[in-house]
DNA sequence: TGTTTTCGTTTCATTATTTAAAACGACATT
DNA sequence: AATGTCGTTTTAAATAATGAAACGAAAACA
């Protein structure tokens, strides 16, 4: 395991659970030594991504995280551009919306709009997709590189209700569908109850970079709504391409 | 140089510059070899900090940086308190508003709201601000643990200006003027033709996490606008920290 | 066009950093 | 008093990081 990975992982520990934690939970939690853990976090206090309260000894993530991240908003507006066509979605369909960005991780979960209806459904910031089991990993992988789907299908296909399809097969059949459709159907693939549908938001390359969804209750939805959401998701995750690929085209000098 | 400063610098030349850049162009800026700068890349790679371009072979900052801000943010809401405070603030004085968080590296510029008129003040974000040059950093010091301005004048005071006070004797009475009157006044001492208003942001322990101040051409500013303004930005900062702890903070005199 | 430079990548002996057990005093709890 | 846990420092040993060299491919240059 690099020290890279160390430190970040350790990062990664701070920023779940509770804000502030003591050395010795870390240790405990990264299963690292307790010099060692020490060591890493205070370089990593060195370079402002980890804080420490000076009466308590307590260490939270740092504000260089913040820093890093607006500097990454600053050359590639990511958040800036998608935040105000979610809301608007969300606004609009009156369900939740939330939307994701692909990374060497998994698909990252990055903002969510909640539904102002009192049956709404919850969705965690930060958490990774799994591909074949969210609307939103489908309309990904049928817009993405085909390599992205191979290397999805070849590892386990975990399931995680008894709704999930773990078949390849017709997991292929899912993504082929929601190519030729524009937009992905989710019923109950992740989570119990749960109904999606989920539209690829593409990059320069015009492959997808990410997917915008709406999730609502399953008891909400009839069938002919599926279409209109689906529109919607669809027209919402246009949106959110063309200002990132129209912005981004240019600006390679100097 | 720990590995872990090194692979902190790559991500701080990665946000600055260009949004994408090559290995060769990294390699130089940090100056590291070729094959560490490689080995660091991909490392961070593989936690998702950082991104390639899969034809052009670009580095980018990758969406794993974001992610660890929102769970700073979830964990400690700074910007979304304080965004919404700022910007009805610039929206009230009609002038450029900024405020910045404190760490070991100093006083951290985090966030800007520009005034709409033409002739206003640009401030970048991510800059670390000298304690004593700026009306945030006399600000911050009137409010922050004592030994913060004590380390903060036993360094070199730079000057910037003209205009900037390096005198440790002089900067303690600008200091204790702004712990009496709730705000600090910079004129100058950074930025030419720059004149501002700062107070304190309270942490959940009283003391000064931060700083919100109001920056506007010279030109503009009256002294009866001072006062105003001062009072202004004293209570958008006390809502900030309010918000921030929960309860109410005390901004008065210990 | 052929030539030269620069690029990303891999290898590997050398070097430097990182590691973790042990021991410490300071607190808290029992 | 006694016990456990905390953060911290020190060390030899283990491990990861380093950078010069070499490579083909691609760009830049002539």
């Amino acid at each position: 395991m690099s020290t890279v990975a160390k430190a970040v992982s350790l990062l990664e520990v701070l920023g779940q659970g509770e804000p502030e934690r003591t050395l010795a939970d870390l240790a405990r939690s990264v299963d690292f030594d307790k010099a060692t853990t020490r060591r890493l976090l205070l370089a990593l206090m060195d370079q402002g991504l980890v804080e420490q309260d000076g009466g308590s000894r307590l260490y939270r993530l740092g504000i260089g995280v913040a820093r890093l991240a607006l500097m990454r908003e600053a050359q590639f507006p990511f958040l800036r551009t998608a935040i105000p066509i979610a809301e608007a979605l969300a606004a609009r369909t009156g369900e939740t919306v939330h939307f994701s960005e692909h990374s060497s991780r998994g698909l990252i979960s990055v903002h969510v709009v909640e539904s102002s209806k009192a049956n709404r459904v919850a969705v965690p910031v930060g958490e990774t997709l799994p591909l074949h089991a969210t609307a939103s990993g489908i309309a990904f992988m049928a817009f993405a590189d085909r390599r992205v789907m191979e290397a999805a299908l070849n590892a386990r296909l975990a399931s995680y209700t008894p709704h999930t399809i773990t078949n390849p097969m017709a997991i292929r059949e899912l993504v082929s569908a929601a190519h030729a459709r524009g937009y992905s159907i989710g019923a109950q693939g992740y989570e119990d109850g749960v109904f999606s549908v989920a539209a690829p938001i593409l990059g320069a390359r015009g492959t997808a970079v990410g997917a915008l969804a709406i999730a609502a209750p399953r008891a909400r939805i009839e069938p002919p709504d599926t279409e209109a959401l689906g529109a919607a998701v669809v027209e919402s995750a246009s949106q959110i391409s063309e200002r990132l690929t129209g912005r981004r085209a240019k600006a390679a000098n100097d």
